[in-house]
DNA sequence: GAATCACATAAGTGTGTGCTTATGTGATTT
DNA sequence: AAATCACATAAGCACACACTTATGTGATTC
């Protein structure tokens, strides 16, 4: 079940780092370590860890590989929130709309 | 942070199976084990990481309690997906008018 | 008010996880 | 082709976590 390694991936504060890190643009291994005080062992298991999640993707360019965000898990977590929609703030209804699209 | 409990909680399977329980109906702890082969010390256990996670609350009634969908869990992480919604695939774009909600 | 019921907490144990140092691999450079 | 660079993998270790059994707590029943 892809679920469980999405959330375990998430459950890590340094990989929802990366993660955000990711999001503000694509960048290589090394670049993400910048200012982050981790090993680059660390951050090659992180990156592993949310490339199985479907988090983020990979593309070598040379000797570098450059990592950037990948929608599939996201898309993953929103149906996983669809699912209860029903416990959902009245305020926030709107997003039933988007919901209705995903269920295809 | 908030996040890292709700990720943390949902990080556990068998968290995520009581969760989708509670979504079907509230219940008592009891109730929940049914049919879940876990014992009652591991049931509440489970249940009091998904309470500080606010992803469940509970409601005493006379010697049972109460357990219940907590919207609040909910609405925090749609509003960290919302953190990464120009990652979003394109069928998904509806969700921005959600996030312009939740935003204020 | 003693017993019972529904649940919470305590304490201990095996397994998983995130880190480290060391080494391997594939691509570039000189 | 030897050295270097960017990254991955291996192995070991300290700690977190999910479970267990035992006991505590608050409410109901007889």
């Amino acid at each position: 079940m892809m679920e469980n390694e999405i959330f375990k991936a998430l459950a890590d504060p340094t990989r929802r780092t990366i993660f955000e890190k990711l999001a503000t643009g694509s960048m290589n291994a090394s670049a993400l370590r910048n200012g982050m005080k981790i090993s680059q062992p660390a951050m090659s298991q992180h990156l592993s860890v949310l490339r199985n999640a479907k988090l983020v993707r990979e593309e070598r360019q040379g000797r570098f590989v450059n990592y950037e965000v990948d929608p599939e898990g996201l898309t993953l977590i929103a149906r996983w929130l669809g699912k209860y929609r029903a416990y959902w703030p009245a305020r926030i209804d709107t997003l039933k709309i988007l919901l209705k699209d995903m269920d295809q």
